[in-house]
DNA sequence: TATTACTTTAGACTTAGTCTAAAACTTAAT
DNA sequence: ATTAAGTTTTAGACTAAGTCTAAAGTAATA
């Protein structure tokens, strides 16, 4: 079992069973922000017997617990990035494709001048087509 | 049936049946970003033989001619909002109501300076406390 | 009127996700 | 080692959002 994986699935204060780490060895290293469904598929290529409700509770899990974060930005499913930390999504239209877009690539300004709300964070959604 | 709604809707292509003036009279005024759901038990209201699918293939409909717009804020369902010109939109985490934000309110830069990406619109969503 | 096109309807179906209660597995205590 | 207690997994029932279908109802056309 992925030494480095369960370290950190303990750093995060997640017991490492193997359904853990094996739900963390792909959605820790992927970049295309899989839906839990795309999650549950990928798993059980390695571990044909995992159930529907242990990698749904795993991902809520580790959700809670600061290790990935839920994005909702198609309809009808939620998706899972490993990327925490803040940066902005691009969705190409003709794939459905969802790209991280770093912070510091766009600049927003006057969010905290808002009258009447109190931002606690917020992010640029972006849609249209990958070029070249 | 309400003439200015009617001409509204034939002037984006529609034809105006009772059902979808309906519709157009609660989703057009409202500033309350309502699922299908809401839109289906408010026209029940004074519609009480209306059916989920009408009310559905109404919405879908509109969006389609551009008379209202969908977003995809929060999990598990699509919202619908009338207002089709670029805002931006703030989710309060303790109501989970939405609120619309002029779009020059906020100032977003190098947008079109992204590299590979050829944006055709975005927006801002930004989450917290509404104040006061 | 007869014909054609469009719209609505009930309900079946699909898909994403949650919940439950039992089984399996871990951990800690005798 | 044995037992007990706590934790995790599991299959499958269940819910909620949304789509699809085929028939019935309306409206426009000839
Ligand atoms: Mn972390
Ligand atoms: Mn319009
Ligand atoms: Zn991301
Ligand atoms: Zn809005």
């Amino acid at each position: 079992m992925n030494a480095e994986i369960v370290e950190k699935l303990r750093g995060h204060g997640i017991q490492p069973s193997a359904q853990r780490v094996a739900v963390a060895e792909y959605i820790l290293a992927t970049d295309e922000h899989p839906s839990a469904e795309r999650v549950l598929a990928r798993v059980k290529r390695r571990f044909p017997m995992v159930s529907r409700a242990t990698v749904y509770n795993t991902l809520n899990l580790f959700v809670e617990k600061g290790l990935v974060q839920q994005l909702v930005l198609t309809g009808g499913r939620v998706v899972f990035d490993p990327w925490v930390e803040d940066h902005h999504h691009f969705i190409d239209e003709a794939t459905g494709k969802i790209h991280d877009i770093p912070w510091d690539a766009i600049e927003v300004k006057r969010v905290d001048r808002l009258k009447g709300f109190d931002v606690r964070k917020f992010h640029v959604v972006l849609k249209g087509r990958r070029r070249g």
